[in-house]
DNA sequence: CTTTCATTCGAAATCGTTTTCGTATTCTGC
DNA sequence: GCAGAATACGAAAACGATTTCGAATGAAAG
């Protein structure tokens, strides 16, 4: 019951192996009649072709790579459903790769992915990546490459990518428009260029209506973790009790920051409001729940995916590639905790 | 830059590509100076061999699948990560797919996985699964099948499993040495028997306690989500104001109940308590947060991971394989929801 | 000087599919 | 009845690595 060959049933049918091969794929120079016993018998005996011998003629492995900082982070575990749904339709595998927001493993499964000879990378950039021999490298091989969430701003490739500035300009607009002028940051990180942008959208947001940018006031989670917003919330409410609400790089910090305050007995959000961004299945779960945005993880997925499977149609008609960034939108999620 | 061969070595040091695969491989046929040269060139030109031309003669791909029901479970993601950790160690790459808890969707992807030539295949079975024949069929080919989490208990696979019914057996234990006396569960779907294996430990506990078990006080979670808990927390207050603790075949349905018993300000413990199962991040950030079982699931991946590596071991000696079911220790945590 | 044997290398087949290019057969129109 | 065009099929060469087997060289032994 192990997979036969072309060869397997060329013999048993009295035919070559280009005849069977051809009538599979519909060749024109192969009569109705023998495409029809072709199939017919293909199908009996539920014959599926090699895929690796396949690749050796059309270097088509029909497999993408997905290297992803994180695998257990909600809002990446749907990007990566997005993207496997995606890639289903079109007959696709995926190899998924953990980068664990680590550089030097970033380049290690860049490597990996090159070497198995994968159609096509889908990449999120590690936090920790500050140079891009590894991303040119895939760019010099011609290999379709897509950036999803995190990208470079220098290499010139498909992203598909939200508008984070913007985002975090009406996630803090809505904290002002609730009356709040004291708003805290809980930043991420330096380098990624989405904390930076979250962090420009809040400045920017305080610039448009008149208050005051207070650089004490901006707290920075490397790790963007609960324990972070945990720890800063102590110390806002312990040095700065002037602040009445918080916004938060990602969903993570602002549930530590309400954990927190619900230990202290400090209303949320009469006496302190509390903003997230991601939209974590976990924001609406807590007490009370997170307002916060949304940011939209299976449909970034696929449309990686079709960015990369467009990008591969272009290459094979011998196109120049047009490379586009996506911009999806988010959404302003407001609950109780604002 | 992109990738050379054995031939483009060959020509460039005039040898024979047989040489050269064999300096590269240590045959002792080849003397140490001409090994020296063709392994030197190899480094610097950065050769690395075609993983599809030598699947074409080793049969061996060294690419697992491994199927879960549900890519964005916290769990099931630390699993994914221990399996993706130990196969980096032996080389081995990781096609990911999907099952949605589907029985129709899980044999599609067992086919995609066998037409991929995988050299095994990890999984975690569907909820809704009731027949086996896709299971069959790999066990047909000969490919190793490792079981990780929800396993069948009609097919003689290696498996990696905790002890549902101890833990839970545990999990009520605790719950009855709190004084705890009118418990309800709120138990999993009819089919997999994770679900019915709490629920005959939960039994099993009331029964050694001589507590009398109430067929009324189980509820049935059959998306195992928190909607579920928070619906049946309702129907526990208003219907059955005399339970006293809830143990709850996941976290999900547990935090569901927390939340709608924080809303009510119903106090957690002492009017209720409410034990979980899984020990999601989640579990530790709710206010209170919530007591549970802790799974261990990266150590589960990697222990799976190795029981497919040492099954191929054996197969390719021509030994009859062993198979076995490594049964996995779980913690009770206690945080300040009992 | 011939025989034997170890050493070092290469030719060629193989894995299973794809695709180019022939060849054999039938069919058209004159 | 015959040139020319369709029509239907197959032989064979790729793709790139692996491995079996045979051949060449030189050294040791008689």
């Amino acid at each position: 019951m192990s997979n036969l060959t072309l060869k397997d049933i060329a013999k048993t049918l009295n035919l070559s192996i280009t005849t069977v091969s051809k009538a599979l794929k519909d060749y024109p120079d192969v009569s109705a009649k023998t495409k029809e016993r072709v199939k017919a018998y293909a199908k009996e005996v539920n014959f599926t072709p090699n895929a690796y011998a396949a690749f050796l003629r059309t270097q088509e492995s029909k497999i993408i790579g997905v290297i992803i900082p994180r695998l257990n982070h909600y809002f990446f575990s749907n990007v990566l459903r997005g993207i496997m749904n995606a890639a289903e339709e079109h007959n696709y595998m995926v190899i998924v790769l953990n980068s664990e927001e680590s550089y030097e493993l970033e380049q290690k499964q860049v490597d990996r992915l090159l070497r198995q000879n994968v159609d096509g990378i889908l990449m999120s950039i590690a936090d920790s990546t500050h140079e891009l021999d590894h991303i040119n490298k895939i760019i010099a091989q011609k290999i379709p490459l897509v950036f999803f969430d995190k990208y470079s701003k220098l290499s010139d490739c498909s992203s598909v990518i939200i508008n984070d500035q913007k985002a975090a300009f009406a996630a803090v607009e809505h904290l002002i428009k609730q009356g709040k002028k004291n708003i805290a940051h809980f930043r991420g990180p330096l380098l990624p260029q989405n904390s930076i942008d979250r962090f420009l959208g809040y400045r920017k947001a305080l610039e448009h209506y008149g208050i005051e940018y207070r650089k004490e006031w901006v707290f920075r989670c490397d790790d963007i973790s609960s324990d972070e917003g945990y720890a800063y919330a102590k110390t806002v409410v312990e040095n700065h009790p002037e602040i009445d609400a918080v916004f938060a790089v990602a969903d993570m910090p602002a549930i530590g920051a309400i954990k927190y305050f619900n230990e202290q007995k400090i209303a949320i959000p009469e006496q302190i409001a509390v903003m997230g961004f991601s939209n974590w299945k976990i924001a609406n779960l807590i007490t009370p729940s997170l307002s916060t945005i949304n940011q939209p993880g299976e449909l970034m997925g696929q449309k990686a995916f079709e960015l990369f499977y467009s990008e591969l149609q272009q290459l094979k008609k011998g196109d120049t590639v047009d490379r586009q960034i996506i911009e999806l939108d988010t959404d302003l999620i407001v609950r109780s905790s604002t």
